[in-house]
DNA sequence: CAGATACATCGATGGTTGTCAATGAAAGAA
DNA sequence: TTCTTTCATTGACAACCATCGATGTATCTG
């Protein structure tokens, strides 16, 4: 869990989606998907997940050097993607340790091929 | 073909990409990788897609009403999908036919789920 | 206790983006 | 040709976003 909780996307109205491809979405629905989405449009997202979601668990001290973006940028984004429920955190210590949400990343890709 | 050319992304760069899950992505796949994200991380471009996508054919004079947005507008994030190459143009007479790019969905799945 | 470490938050700044009115360009109709 | 239609482009504006230095807050160490 992590320290300062974080607002994740309601889960029931995410799952809810079909296909792109079948169904036009609604405003609340595309709303609510378009956040997942915007979370993994950022190539320093992109490389922090795939970092995160291709180990085991990763804390953010490691992350930034391989980044070469400072600190407050890396909490940043780590936050965005937390709050697009792609990741979770847990503190241990003085670490806190970050791991892949894979039924999220299941969830998107289900909205672009069933 | 749309009229005046769209510069999409090289599908050469794209294709590569392994799951985010197994390998750390480069700084150059994932700048072209988020490109198609970003494309998708917008509500109303979004529900524009799944419009295209869910229809076989749909021209823009029939996608403004139910987006509730100006023609501009509309114009602006077909040009945005399309250099995303996620949907592809085609001028026929005065209307300009919109389809989905299957293949683009799925590269862009395959990342998120293998 | 004091000092160091790991991370979040704040504030500022420069760049990007979504939106629309106005205008342009191309195709068909009269 | 002149008018209408369909869509792209331009220009402008407000809102948003990525970035980082400075600061705050715990946690561990000595």
């Amino acid at each position: 869990m992590n320290p300062n909780p974080i607002a994740v996307i309601d889960d029931g109205v995410i799952d809810c989606c079909s296909p792109l491809t079948s169904d036009v979405l609604s405003e609340v629905e595309a709303r609510d998907v378009a956040r997942i989405f915007a979370a993994l449009g950022d190539p320093v997202r992109l490389r922090l997940l795939s970092m995160i979601a291709s180990t085991n668990e990763a804390c953010s001290c490691n992350l930034e050097k391989p980044l070469g973006k400072s600190q407050p940028t890396v909490s940043h984004h780590t936050r965005i993607l937390a709050e697009a429920g792609l990741i979770e955190g847990e503190k241990r210590g003085r670490w806190t340790w970050w791991h892949a949400v894979p039924e999220r990343l299941e969830v998107a890709a289900r909205l672009l091929r069933d």
